[in-house]
DNA sequence: ATAATATATGAATATAAACGAATATAATCA
DNA sequence: TGATTATATTCGTTTATATTCATATATTAT
C-alpha cells in the first residue's frame, strides 16, 4: 500500500471515472457498471485494485456492495483529492459521467431497475429512459 | 499529453526517483544512471516517457544532454508538485538517492569523473569515494 | 428447497511495460 | 582521420495489466 501502488490505481481511465461517481456518494456494483456501460466482472476487477490500494472502500448490505471512497487517504494523500476535484472536472468524459449520475439519481429508481434493463442511457444522448 | 498519460509517468518508482533527483536541478543523463545505479539504456528509456508526457525537457551541450523539470507542467498540474515535495521526502529511498546526490555535487568531480570509473558509491553506506 | 440476482474469481488472451544486451548515432578528443 | 564517449534505439525476453467469458458463491425472493 505505497506511493506507487496508489498511483498505478490512479493510472487507468476507467477507475477514475469510478472514482470520479464515487465522489458524489457511495453506489453499489451494478449501478457503477451500468452508469459507465462496462461489464460487471471488469467493473469488479477495478473496484477490487482500488480497494487493494485502500482507495476505497465498501460494506455489504443484502446482495449488494456498497463502494465507497476512503476519505482518510484523500486527507493522508492529499494529491488524490487535487486530482479527483481539479482535473477530472476538465475533461468531458468525466463530466458526462457525472450528468449521468445525476440522471439516475433524479429519477428515483433503484438498481434493481437497472439491471433489469428498465433503465437505459441511450448512447447518442446520454439520457436515461425507461423501456 | 493527458491526465492519464502524466500519471502513468508518474506510477515508476525509477521515474521518480529520477524526477525526485532532477528537483534539486538539471542533471546528464550519465549522473542519473550512476546515481541511480541502473543501466544506461534503462535511464533513457525512462527519460523518453518523462519526456514524451511533457514532465520533462532537455537541451544537448557538447555530447551530454542535460534534463531539467518542466516547472510549467508543475504549475499546471499541482499534484505532481505536491507528489515530489510532500510524498517522496517520506520514503527512505528518495531520501537516500538525494544525498547520493549531494555527496557527489560536493565532491565538485564531473561527469566524466563518474563515466570514468573514478567515483563509485558503495552499495553499503552511499559513500562516494575515488578510486 | 428452488430460482433468480449480485458479486467475485479463474482461465485465457491481448496488449503494454520494463529491462538488459547489443548496436546505432552523433559529438568530442587525440 | 580514427578512437572514444554520451545518448538513443532496436531486439528479444519477461512481467504486468486490462479485458472477456464462464463459473463459483452468497444472498434474496418465491
Amino acid at each position: 500500500m505505497g506511493l506507487i501502488q496508489i498511483i498505478k490505481a490512479l493510472s487507468d481511465e476507467t477507475r477514475l471515472r469510478i472514482l470520479n461517481l464515487l465522489r458524489q456518494g457511495e453506489l453499489c456494483v451494478c449501478e457503477i457498471e451500468t452508469i459507465l456501460g462496462i461489464t460487471q466482472s471488469n467493473t469488479s476487477r477495478h473496484l477490487n485494485k482500488l480497494t487493494y490500494a485502500n482507495i476505497v472502500e465498501f460494506y455489504k448490505k443484502a446482495q449488494y456492495v456498497y463502494y465507497k471512497i476512503n476519505e482518510d487517504i484523500l486527507k493522508r494523500y492529499s494529491f488524490i483529492k487535487e486530482i479527483l476535484d481539479n482535473e477530472l472536472i476538465r475533461e468531458e468524459l468525466y463530466r458526462t459521467d457525472l450528468e449521468k449520475l445525476r440522471r439516475y439519481r433524479e429519477s428515483k429508481l433503484s438498481c434493481d431497475d437497472l439491471r433489469r434493463n428498465k433503465v437505459c442511457f441511450e448512447e447518442e444522448n446520454q439520457n436515461l429512459f425507461i423501456e
